[in-house]
DNA sequence: ATCGAAAGTGAAAACCGTATTCGATAAGAC
DNA sequence: GTCTTATCGAATACGGTTTTCACTTTCGAT
């Protein structure tokens, strides 16, 4: 749990730079290994463990999205609204659309009250083939 | 991708019966290594890869649920209605409650179809602090 | 400009959940 | 009972992520 008034003080380093200029480039989820192996071809070295603690950050100040897949590893990919949103991402290519669910939200904030839960938040993915790849 | 024609011929053994039981007793999710622990507790000793295995090859059955969370852990829970459903489960003491949710289920379909996705698939999980341990 | 405290870095090693290996065991068909 | 084959499970491998710790860098204070 971060406490806003213990703001980390964050510091501009060439790394975190790095990382970021990254995602910026891509528009599809990338593994934190994915993405330091793009880094080092790019000449930009940066530890992976720096690459790690890079995401995480950027994920902490809601600056990427992240996605736990299901075999356990996450995915990143920087979002551009900034508001609530979730996914429609493609198995085989991986591309990415965000999509907003009003009613999504609402479904699950009813469903939650009606037994009596608070502090609701929820995980919405859709995965499919997107049009490209269907062929 | 498990072919119902070339079905595994599962077999009867004390160890799977056991998981099975322990499933049973349970109402919230929990992990292999839980379960693993409760078996050895309760004198039933199962070794912790058969445990995996067990529930491996519940979950294909469809007989029991299984949610990766956040930290990549898979856990596991019986399910008692054998058609798709969702979960409302509590961030305390992880009481886990079955929902439908048809409206989601459209909404989904009806996101992916306005993109061309096709084969599509999605992961709706609610979380929140439920009545019992918001006091 | 310089200093110094605190954040950041990264190679190596630890962690931890899960999968695989493989010889031993046991279930089910005959 | 016998045979075939799935299953078991201890040990080991695996892969992603986190921690450790000594060194470096940022940035506010002076």
């Amino acid at each position: 749990m971060s406490d806003a008034s213990t703001a980390p003080a964050r510091r501009q380093t060439r790394q975190r730079a790095a990382v970021a200029t990254a995602l910026e480039s891509l528009d599809d989820f990338r593994s934190a290994q994915e993405i330091h192996d793009q880094l080092r071809q790019s000449g930009e070295g940066v530890g992976l463990t720096t690459v790690y603690r890079a995401l995480q950050a950027l994920a902490a100040d809601g600056l990427v999205d992240v996605i736990v897949r299901g075999d356990g590893e996450a995915v990143y990919r920087r979002c551009s609204s900034r508001g609530h949103h979730h996914h429609l991402v493609c198995r085989s290519c991986r591309a990415a659309i965000e999509v907003e669910a009003p009613s999504v939200e609402e479904w699950a904030s009813r469903v939650a009250r009606q037994h009596g839960f608070t502090e609701v938040s929820h995980t919405v993915e859709v995965f499919g083939i997107c049009p490209d790849c269907a062929r």
